[in-house]
DNA sequence: CCGATTGCTGAGCCAAGCTCAACAAGTTAT
DNA sequence: ATAACTTGTTGAGCTTGGCTCAGCAATCGG
């Protein structure tokens, strides 16, 4: 159906992300989740660590994390709760704006970044072990550029 | 950290992989959604229609959905009774075992098929529309290259 | 006939979100 | 100084898409 002609490819490969995402998240959550870290908690550290300010920059408001992690201000307050709980992240005061607060990561929360970057940088090379140097340059390639060229009209981060 | 060597190609395409993913999975909810199908339902009827079985198989057992789809039987029930609600499927008593249950697609299943098939292949031609034919072809091999190394060990469908 | 299978059901739980509404404290504009 | 807006927190209740456990009916197979 829908015309079995050439230009399926891209159709075929959605498919074919999917089934890579499908298997590249599973394995991760199951290597993480031994520490205790939860894919929620990983996404808020990720965007925490590599906060896109110019440099040094772990620190962020509270609905600043809430706006790039794309949820409510009111969810972001819950998973900010289980990060400092897990003693991952502090609330410290903002010193220029006291109602604010800059959430920094604490040295465990390094630790925990660190153990998460690991997992991802093993699963991936596991996943993609199979295929040629050249052939992952390419892929990254022609990725980039279909993201470059979305980016620009819609956020995604 | 971690050697920002040649090697982080693997990490960095499974971060180029995951934001695709993230839009490809985000627009196509979007233009199902208007069809009131949700992604639940779209994973069930999918798994429904092209059921590896050799030929014409729209039918299956409800055991078998929940195995395919990775989820309890317990959901299963929920879901298809979702799905038999807004008329997609229908339980159909099976010819040879009289406890079993034959979920079918019907018309209107077969409809709602097709408006998937469709907006997941236009989305996945929009996103990839800024790269080459043959990159595209490449990208497919290289994805299918890794995936066919993992399928043996451990399935994912 | 007995035990295992197939499925349905209610009940209760979970994660990760959401909204709405209220509130405190602090900031800014007038 | 006062009013109005921000920033964050909180409680309550809802949603999706799952989970388990336990009980029950029909049926199948030995």
């Amino acid at each position: 159906m829908t015309s079995p002609g050439p230009a399926d490819t891209a159709a075929e490969l959605a498919d074919a992300l999917t089934r890579a995402m499908k298997r590249i998240r599973r394995q991760t959550m199951q290597r993480l989740e031994p520490y205790g870290i939860t894919p929620a908690q990983a996404r808020a550290l990720r965007t925490l660590a590599h906060a896109p300010g110019c440099e040094s920059r772990e620190t962020m408001r509270l609905s600043e994390l809430a706006d790039r992690l794309r949820i409510a201000p009111r969810s972001a307050t819950t998973v900010v709760d289980a990060l400092e709980e897990a003693g991952l992240v502090a609330r410290t005061p903002d010193p220029v704006d006291r109602r604010a607060v800059r959430l920094v990561l604490t040295e465990a929360g390094h630790g925990a970044l660190e153990r998460i970057g690991r997992v991802r940088h093993e699963v991936a090379q596991e996943y993609f072990g199979p295929v040629s140097a050249t052939e992952q340059e390419a892929l990254l390639r022609a990725l980039r550029q279909a993201e470059a060229a979305h980016e620009a009209a819609g956020p995604t981060p």
